[in-house]
DNA sequence: CTTGAAACGTCGCCGCG
DNA sequence: CGCGGCGACGTTTCAAG
């Protein structure tokens, strides 16, 4: 984990499509060793995956919202995990600090298809309050560093 | 934006380096077609980029948190877009309903470093204050759809 | 890092509805 | 006329040296 490697991950952010040539451009290395690094940031797990930034408004998708959770009890981090993965909307999961257990966010086709959504989430046995917060519109999504 | 699109954005969001091959035979196209569609996608700009995920723990950034902010009287989104895009810190910004006035995601290295951040953002003339929520543990992070 | 063979991206052309 | 398949050529990938 090196200056190169952050080189690298910067590449494969802004264009996780680029061939080998342009990353090996981008970090001052040959095709074929900017692939070594590339296949080690990956098999140690510093690049999880790459994904395509969809316009969810284009597809549709045009309801979002951050959902605090209040829980019954104490469940461990696995217990709401598996719980909240089922659920297809909810789009990222954590748990917090502060009055709430954990901070969803979900993503929906409209109102109806959210309200729904969060009905399921309402459903998990161990969950025993939300709080929602409608987002009204996004300023903008940053790929990270 | 037929099926056969959908399937095409669903694969590259399960791995955004997939072949045209890999696609076509996901979307049941030859690779030439996948390719002219996957195009058309990005040029009508329903996929906005391909971008890689990257293990923040594995890279040193530990410290999450999500941000409440309340304005000084109204704020434009577009004046608060322009204020917050230059705080690399901040990952995502929505203006939201409730009692605050927008919600942020903010990514940094360690809590001090977060508290730099969150004085960055305080500092915005229009920014009246804050409420801070942090990131104990990242339950999962979907790919969206 | 360089190499050479195999895989892939890319373009033009043609056929179909 | 849009859309998909096919074939061909230049480029990229990738494992071996």
């Amino acid at each position: 984990m090196d200056a190169i490697d952050e080189e690298i991950i910067r590449c494969v952010l802004r264009n996780a499509r680029s061939t080998y040539a342009e990353i090996g451009e981008a970090a001052g290395l040959s095709a074929p060793a900017a692939k070594r690094r590339l296949d080690r940031l990956i098999a140690t797990g510093a690049i999880r995956g790459f994904t395509a930034l969809i316009d969810t408004q284009a597809l549709g998708w045009r309801t979002e919202a951050f959902i605090e959770v209040y829980c019954k009890g104490h469940p461990t981090p696995a217990e709401l995990h598996q719980a909240l993965e089922e659920i297809p909307e909810v789009v990222e999961a954590c748990t917090v600090s502060g009055a709430a257990d954990a901070m969803l966010h979900m993503l929906a086709r409209d109102i109806a298809h959210l309200e729904q959504a969060i009905q399921r989430v309402r459903e998990v046995p161990v969950i025993d309050r939300t709080e929602s917060v409608i987002v009204l519109s996004r300023l903008f999504n940053r790929p990270r560093l």
